[in-house]
DNA sequence: GCAAATTAATGATTTATTCAAG
DNA sequence: CTTGAATAAATCATTAATTTGC
């Protein structure tokens, strides 16, 4: 028996869903609010990873004064920020190796300017295009590639004549690769 | 002893002020003429998102002939514009997720309990407290905000009475044992 | 129209996290 | 358990937009 839809709704206001009228409102899946993702993120950061089913249950009745929430949501909540924390971990440490040539990006915003003044005067040598629309998904670097050909024609660059000099288009492949 | 104020402005070569027009402008602070600032939406529109130093680097000196930038300014405007992009999502999502409050789905139940089985195994050893009033409240008082209702007023923790739920503060320490 | 006053944007810094190496 | 690496979040600070009184 389905005892368990207990037509929880915000303490007070009673903002139905599925509703009459039902056309949008999508209540196909929970959604922290502010106050749980609060709480939840809180839990996380003191170390917790995998809740036992009584602490799940527990949060979970806590939480259910912020809003309707279950336990599966706790469950599923944990389960996700934990991969997600360690997916994006992942993927900054390719990122960084990808880009590790020559200097450490330690400590960057506070000595960012020591870092960089010197090879602020540097020039870059390759031949560079812009806007190659559609290759930094840095959701799937592992495929990022630029196909030259489909962009050489897409120079957005315009200079006035008397700043044409060097300036060719830039092309970031180079640091993907 | 806070190691030295960061003498973070632009070590006297702050000469040129990127506005072209005018030599004696002020440029206490680097601002994106507009071109460069088109370029650099373009390139976020792409998917960039943390450019590699190199990345920084050339993208920072093709921009220079727009007018004056430093590597760093690129650096700040992508760490700026991804998170103001992204809180701006954020508060979409909020207030969508406000409206459409979603209800009870029980089909979870009996599955979670399968797959809560599969990762019961690992167990937090230390000690966590849900809801630490006064740790949330009181600590960093310098920078606390009008975060008043998080936390503070109990009035927040009072229910009617046909909710038992007990939602005093949660300590897990009880789970941990 | 035009500056002073006020507000909104956004550049620049600081602080708090994360994972995981040691 | 501690700490390195690298943010991302929060915050500070300055510039641009705009409002407003004249």
């Amino acid at each position: 028996m389905e005892e368990g839809m207990s037509d929880f709704c915000f303490r007070g206001e009673n903002v139905g869903c599925n509703r009459g009228s039902g056309s949008g409102t999508k209540c196909g899946r929970w959604n922290p609010t502010t106050e749980q993702a609060k709480v939840l993120t809180q839990l996380f950061s003191s170390g917790l990873r995998n809740p036992s089913i009584d602490q799940i249950q527990k949060i979970s009745n806590q939480l259910s004064f912020y809003g309707k929430i279950e336990s599966k949501n706790v469950f599923y909540w944990f389960q996700n920020h934990k991969a997600r924390e360690r997916q994006k971990r992942r993927k900054v440490d390719r990122d960084v190796t990808r880009s590790e040539n020559s200097i450490s990006i330690n400590f960057f915003t506070q000595n960012f300017t020591q870092l960089y003044d010197v090879s602020e005067t540097e020039k870059v040598t390759e031949t560079l295009q812009l806007f190659p629309l559609n290759s930094f998904c840095e959701s799937e670097s592992e495929n990022m590639r630029v196909h030259a050909s489909d962009c050489r024609n897409n120079t957005v660059f315009s200079f006035t004549e008397e700043e044409q000099m060097n300036h060719s288009p830039l092309d970031l492949r180079l640091s993907f690769t």
